[in-house]
DNA sequence: CGTCGGTTTGATCTAGTTCAACCGCCGTGG
DNA sequence: CCACGGCGGTTGAACTAGATCAAACCGACG
């Protein structure tokens, strides 16, 4: 796909030596948990993912979503535990790597290593959008951000087909992401439909004018630009 | 220092001639602007610095702090350009990188690229730990588990003298970091100073029990491991 | 046919915002 | 030397965005 770099051929001998098989999970399937010590390496292939930390009374955050291409589980590799779980929204396919031999990714093939840094801190910037919206957004501005957020996502991985896409979510998982109650989060996603800016399905959102969210969000969208894929 | 990795001599030769130069930054200083194009990588040598965004129309986020030891600018260095700016909050000294040669520092110091992505995720590890904060505790709750952590990284670099912390802060930041208003946030603050777990001096608040803070905010600390330093 | 997860809606309540005023300190300019 | 303005902090009163409580609906599924 045009949106990922072109790799050399040992950089691509390695990478598929450096996979160890396929993880195939159902929506709901804890992909990692909090806590894990020896967590696995993997790439999201298809399907959608969301990291996740909770306080010990139950209360969940929801800190960021995974789409195909995306590293899952670095976090785990690099300093040992994991402090947030992942888990499944829809049916996924992830590829399993063999975490330990992430530092001779690092000594044999640099351009890699550059890489997976160059995708930790896409996720940082991500994080960093989050955290200014949960921060200082109100409520129907981070409903129209994230929503807007996701359908860019979705849209440079290809899951956009004829203008259409459903993100596999419920109004709980949304209001884990806001930061903001249920029943709150129903009233304020009923504002963007009535508006018709997304259209409600069960358990998933349809996006109908991606403009009209960021304008509401007061969001220009990430820059892209051309992404590696490990 | 115990708390840091050790490095081959190899390692600290290129970290040497990597270092182009030092910045000398008064407190309110911008050392790196959102939107720059060609920023520079630095690493926090001495002193407090804090990294944000804003809105259009002013609103401000506080993302993280900056302590010593920590790399600034690593995203602008890596994708391009600079979603974020970051301002010192005391003086503070940093060590000037030439970001140009970060490709060179992978290719023939994989070790170095390692501890580059090391301190990317400790980072997002921190980010999410924020956001978990700014989605889900209450004000107090934030507010306890703001002190509680810019204390333990402090006291992770040697910054605690005699069991006596003062960060440098007003409570403008400490509102902009916990998504509050500055009336609510000193309420707030105020309730801690009752309580005798904090002190407030002009510009500064000084930590009295860590323990006490970590407890309101029902949060149990960063795993501290060897980190590396750049 | 009951139950359960997801969604919806209204009523009531409260945590946190906004507005407004004031204090102390410090640096500046007349 | 003093008046002043601005910044940081403080406090009370009024207000509101969003939380909590409660109840009901609906489709899927055993």
């Amino acid at each position: 796909m045009a949106q990922f770099r072109t790799f050399t051929s040992e950089e691509l001998r390695f990478v598929s030596s450096f996979k160890r098989g396929e993880l195939v999970a159902e929506p709901g399937t804890v992909i990692l948990a909090e806590g894990a010590h020896s967590a696995q390496l993997f790439t999201l292939l298809s399907g959608w993912a969301f990291r996740f930390k909770t306080l010990e009374d139950g209360r969940r955050q929801i800190l960021n979503y995974c789409l195909p291409g995306d590293l899952v589980g670095l976090q785990g590799s690099v300093i040992g535990a994991m402090e947030h779980s992942v888990e499944a929204l829809s049916a996924a396919v992830l590829c399993v790597f063999q975490r330990d031999r992430l530092a001779e990714l690092f000594r044999n093939h640099p351009g890699l290593g550059f890489d997976v840094t160059w995708l930790a801190s896409r996720e940082e910037r991500m994080l960093d959008e989050n955290l200014l919206s949960v921060g200082r957004r109100s409520a129907i501005e981070r409903a129209a951000y994230l929503v807007a957020f996701l359908y860019q996502r979705a849209s440079s991985v290809g899951l956009v087909e004829q203008k259409a896409l459903l993100i596999p979510i419920t109004q709980q998982h949304v209001a884990d992401t806001l930061g903001l109650s249920i029943v709150h989060t129903n009233k304020t996603l009923r504002k963007l439909i009535d508006r018709r800016l997304i259209r409600w399905h069960d358990r998933a959102c349809e996006v109908l004018d991606p403009a009209g969210l960021m304008e509401i969000a007061g969001w220009t969208g990430l820059p892209e630009a051309r992404r590696p894929l490990i």
